[in-house]
Formats: structure tokens, sequence, C-alpha cells
DNA sequence: AATGAATGAGATTTCATTCAT
DNA sequence: CATGAATGAAATCTCATTCAT
């Protein structure tokens, strides 16, 4: 939990200072119970009660944190949205430069451990993404893609570079078809209902990269 | 709308023998309100009183035909699902066999053209994709994409039978990476929370089933 | 309860249809307990759940005849408004003209007897006068005022036209400092915390009427 | 701020030996901060933190100085009536004898310069007038009429004795009704939602003097 | 069959007061 | 002594569902 986030949140008014004040594990059980929550249900569904119950404190409590209800999802998004990132990073940071086939394939490994290392968070993303307490999480479903995209973008323009992939390849056109695929696994196993299994992902998203790199015209190759 | 969807979901609960009694007009009328709704917010948010208005009968009614507040959803989807499946059957009716490549995007194209003549059906489908009264919007979406893929890989299986398309792709994978393109196309459009245009629409699904045809990786022709 | 008044409320969205529909004797009922709790105490200390048990609904129905509590507050200052109208039309219908004095004299004493067969009707007017859900009460009070104000007025310029009263006095000013004594009594009366007693509120009211006509100055015979 | 006050206050349980212990300048500051905020609302609407904001103090001090946020609409409410007992006193050391037409509007005139230099204490004593936080705002009400009503009967009876007034005027009526006057021209000052203008209450109060002290009756000169 | 009146469970939110530090 | 975190009681309001007519 970045300090930084709640103190910017408190700016926005979407935390109070007492929020702000707590203990750091405090705040981290608080956003456990409603990113648990809301990852769980609608935003109607969702009910402080239930959090409070979670976090163990009292509803009183819980608002005299938030004041609104919607502010509590505000938090949880930016949180996640912010774990997320600080994820990519340290990615990239590490990241040894590879063929651009294994390198894609690298990243949704990644990825897949993330998702499985933090299933809330990943259920949560899913919830966000067609959920509609416009504009919020609109918000948050464009910058989440949006800095996915960037790293795609950044993997297939090196790619290009490397002689990999053809010269005129448009690399947004590219990326998108990627995300497309990425987006499309990544629902359905939100909606398998069950534990999320590493190799199943990775192997359905191998077969999409593979039919992408070699196209599937006669006489392609 | 088709009595006989009417007479199973009576047997199956879902409506009363006296909503199946009720003249085909009214019935429609009743769907067209209550899809309408659903497609316009959460499931919560749509409240029965909103619906009964809009259809023209009194709450009583509409809670002495369904029952349920979930069962109105439940017998929403079918209808949206039978009609679906009944422009799918229309148009492979219809369609004169082409070069693959062209049938998908007449394909598309006809979809475009549906999704903009029923906006709330559309909008409908969304919406259903991820939210989740589970096991309800599951079930519902699962069914949509398993029509929709089976289309779309009797064309692929086509496609290889005359040659345009490598002899040993795999139907599955091929279409599953077209039908990923599909969604995300669709769902960017139902986000842009502008009225569809079908030219941008279309142009953006033929770059991806470009991509997908010819491969991205250098010398793959 | 004028019936006619219920149809103007349910124009201006105060009452609802359901409320409207109700019998006679049911509405009066809630405009009883209404009534009651809002002469008792402040707006905010009324609660729902007093008034649904004093009137024998539940709150659910009480919801659903006002929406919203300032309705029902405003529900009531219409019903005590109107009442006390048809009193002033009914009274002066019945009135013999006689000397201006003995007039304002009648006139008081027609008021104690409402008030004391009204008592309930009597605090909340009280209360009203000074309370301040602003705009809602000041129009209340205005309006009441206003009424009463004119009636003094027209006994005023009957007591001028009769010769009772000076030529040169200005109507409005005479007015209105009867209707401030009035007022002052009647406040007192209310803040007294006993039951009105008749006797006591004439012969105040009639010692201010003697000053006000006999001026106090020395010599003013 | 008379300390001897707050010692009492103290004895009396309203305010603690921690408050009393306190800054004079302190004391005043929340003082004013709570006298503002009881002065623009109800009872009920006048919330702890945002009198403690005003204060620049903690809510836990501010409670613990009072205990109850009755007590500190008590000790606002002795604070006021004692400021305004100092301000009659002033008045009337100062006071020079003349006329008694005069010195009543002497009288009017100071009390309007008060109530101008002093709009929050107008404002709640106003207020109390009304409010039912029982018996409370009654025996504030009823003290602060009786010290005006005081002060107002010493003129009177002094314009008997010089022979300005009748001989056999009963002083109590006189006063009573000079009162009555003096409360309605205030409250209607308050409820004109603008600030107080001088010389419109000054000209209102003098044309009830005029008529009470001419009378209105014909051949009363 | 159609209506709509009645209900009550449940949600968020406010805020005085308690209490530990 | 000052602080402010924690609490819980109470309030309004929503709305699916029941049921009498």
């Amino acid at each position: 939990m970045d300090e930084n986030i709640i103190v910017r949140l408190e700016k926005a008014g979407v935390v109070t200072a007492t929020f702000r004040r707590l203990d750091t594990l405090k705040k981290e059980k608080i956003f456990r119970a409603a990113l648990g929550a809301f990852a769980a249900d609608t935003f109607d569904r969702v009910s402080l009660d239930n959090i409070s119950l979670k976090a163990d404190i009292s509803k009183g409590s819980l608002i005299q944190y938030f004041a609104l209800k919607e502010n509590l999802l505000l938090f949880v998004s930016e949180i996640v949205f912010d774990n997320y990132q600080t994820f990519l990073e340290e990615y990239f940071a590490a990241e040894e430069p590879v063929r651009v086939r294994e390198r894609l394939n690298q990243f949704i490994n990644s990825h897949i451990s993330y998702w499985i290392k933090n299933p809330d968070e990943f259920r949560f993303i899913v919830k966000m993404i067609y959920e509609n307490i416009n504009p919020l999480s609109s918000d948050f479903v464009n910058g989440f893609f949006e800095i996915l995209k960037e790293r795609i973008s950044i993997i297939i323009k090196c790619g290009i570079e490397r002689g990999e992939i053809k010269r005129n390849a448009n690399i947004d056109s590219v990326s998108g078809l990627i995300l497309a695929s990425f987006s499309d696994i990544m629902c359905q196993a939100a909606h398998s209902n069950r534990e999320l299994k590493a190799d199943d992902i990775n192997r359905r998203f191998n077969i999409y990269l593979n039919l992408i790199f070699e196209g599937i015209k006669t006489g392609a190759y």
C-alpha cells in the first residue's frame, strides 16, 4: 500500500484524514475486505455491513474513512491499478531481451502468475470491465487497457526493429489484436468459475499467438 | 415472439400460464419494456415500477406474469437469444458461397446491421457478458458465444476445404481467435457511448482479419 | 378534508395518486397523526416511525403516500391552512355588523374557541412561525398572517368608515399593531405549557385593544 | 466573558472544570463558534464537528468541556443573556432623562444598534424564541423578555410620574403592548432574510408607538 | 385476470458520545 | 489535557413481493 496514493486520494476527497492516519496494516485489511466484496458482486449488492464485518471494524468507522460507498470503490480501484502498474514496472525492469515471440510468452506467463497470486484483484478487474457505475469504471478500465497495450506495443515495436515482425505491420493494430486475445482469455478464465489453471491459459494464449504470427492463409509461408 | 418458447418457459416456471395466454402484442410490449430497462442498467437498478410503466401494465400484473424479477430477466434473455438465433439462421439460409475472407466480411457486416437495427438487444448482450447474477448470465453468455462460434467454425472449415486456409489449421482455435476479435470490437463499440458506426466497426474488424490471415511474422509470405 | 386540495397536491408532487385514492377517513387519520407529531416537535425530531405508528399504517405506506418526509409536512401545512381559512370564511359569513371595538372582541373570541377546539393545529401554527425549514415554513407563516391581517384590515376600514376610528388612521399600521398584539398573546399562550384558558386570553387581548383605542398619552381624551 | 458565570455554570454541571481553566480568549472563541452555529440552524442540525472546526479545537475537547451538546447550548444561552443584560445596564447608566416618547425612541435605537453590531446574538435570540428544546429555550426566552419588559416598565412608570402618560394607565399592560410591538418588529426583521436596516425598523416602531400614544379612537384628542 | 395498496427487510448515512493514547 | 479513532443507534428511503378486491 503506497502511502502517496492515500495522500493523493485524501486531497481528492476520496478518503478522509482519519483513514490516512490509520496503521498501514489496518488500511491493508480494509482494502482486502473491500476488494474481495467488490470482486465478488455488483456494486449495489456489496453492502457496507459485509465489508466492515470482514475488515473487523464497525460500519461507522468505514463511513468515517470514506464518507460514501462510491469512494470505497474508488479507493479500491486506485490501489488495484497501482499494484498492477507496479507489477508491470517490476516485470519490465527485470525482463531480459529475447525474441519477440518468446517475450510475449513470458509476458503472458507473468500475468498468469500475477492473477493466480492475486485472484481478487483479477476478478475485480474483470468485474470492472463492464460494470457501469459510469464513468468511474470506464476510467478504470480504459486506464488498465491503456497501460497494458502500451507495453505490448513496445514489445511489438522491438520485434519489428529486430526484423522478427513484418516491417509494414501496424503496431497499434497488432497490439490491439493481441490485447483482444489476452482479454478474451482472461474473461473466459474468470467466467469458468474455477480457479485459474496456468498451463491451460498459457497454452490457449500461445495458440492464438501462433495463429497471429504465422497467419492462416494458405501459402502464407 | 415465438409462442413455443413461452410454452417452454411456462413449464420451466419462468412465466405463468396467465402470461402465456396474453395477446402476443402485449407480450411483445412487455418484452420491449423489460429489454430496454435491463439493457440500460444493472439488474439491481432496474425497477419493476419502471418496466410496468413503460409496458403500460400494472406492477401487480408484472409480478403475476413472472413471479420473480429474476424470471423477467430470464424471459428477456431467452427471447433475445432466440431472436439472435433466428437472425443467424436467416442469414445463413440466404448466404451465397464466396471466398472465406469475403464471407467473414459479410458475416460481420450483417451483424453490424443487426446491432444497429436492434440497439437494445446489442446493449443487453454486452451487459450480460459480465454482469453476474450467476449462473443466469453465464449460461446466456456461453450460449451466445457458442452459436456464434459454431457459425464461424463452419465458415473456417469451408475455407480449409476450399484450400483458402491452411490445411493443418485448428478450426476451433481459429474460430476462437476470430471470435475474440469480434467480441473485442463489439465491446469497445458498446463502451464508446455513442451510436454505432458501421464503417468504423467494419474497418477495424477487417484490419484484425488481415493480420490473422496474413500473419505478422517476417517472411510469412 | 377537502379532496380538491389533495388533487392539487398530487399535481404538485406532494402526495401520490395512491394517497389520493385512500379512504377519506384514513387520510384524516394520517393527517391527525402527522399534525400531532409536527405540532409537538422540531422537524428533525419528528420520526416517520412515530407517525406511522400513530396512524396505524406501516412506514412503507407512509413513504409510498408522500415519498419525502418534507412532503408530509407540506401536506399538513396545506390542510391546516385550508382549515383555518374555512374557519375564517364561515366566521365572517355569519358575522353581524356591530361596532368595531366589539367586532374585534368577537373576532378574538372566535379564534380562542377555534384554538381550544383544535389544539394541535394551534401548536402547529405557532411552531411553524419560527421553525426554519425555509422557505417552506416562511411561506406558510406569511400566508397565515396575510389572511389574518386582511380580515383585521377589513374590520378597521369599516371602523373608519363608520366614524369610530380616526379618519387619518393608516389601516395597514393599525392592523399591524393589532396583529402584533394578537400574535404576542397567541405565542405566550402556546408557551405557557398549559391548556389555553379562554377568559384569560380574552382579557389580555382586550386590555391591549383598550390601550390601542384610547391611547396612553395624557390628555388624549 | 464574565468568569463568574463560568464558575456558576461549572457548579450547575453545564461546563467542566477543564473548561473553566481555559484561557479566556479560547473560551470566547468557542462561544463565538457555537453561537454562530446555533444562530444559523436548528439544534439538531448543528453538528459538533462544525463547531469544533470553527473553534479550532478538536471534537474531543468540545465534549470534554461540555459533556453534552445540550450543555453547549445552555452555555451559549447564558453568555448571550449576560451580554444583553450588560448592554441594558450600560445603556441605562448612560441614559439622560428625556420625555418618555423620546426615551422609548432612544431605547429602540440602541437595540437596533446592538443587534446590528451583534447579528449572531440577534438571530440566536429569535431562534430560541420558539425553538423547543424545552424547557431550556422557554427559560431563556422568558428571562429575556422579563428583563426587557422590566426596563420598559421603568420608562413607562417614569412617564406616568412626569404626567406624560395617563395616570390610570396600567404599567404592566402598557409595557406588554410595547414589548409585543417590539417583538413583532424584531421577528419580522429576522425573517426578512436580509441585513437589518436601522432606519426601516426605527420608522416602523415609531408608527406603532404613535398609535399607542395617540390612540385610534375618534375624538381621542 | 388485473390492479394497486400494504408491507418489511435492508441499504446508506449522520453524528453524539465513549474511550484509549 | 488534548486528541481523534471507534462506535452504534437512529433516521430516511427503496423496492420486490404479498394479497385483497
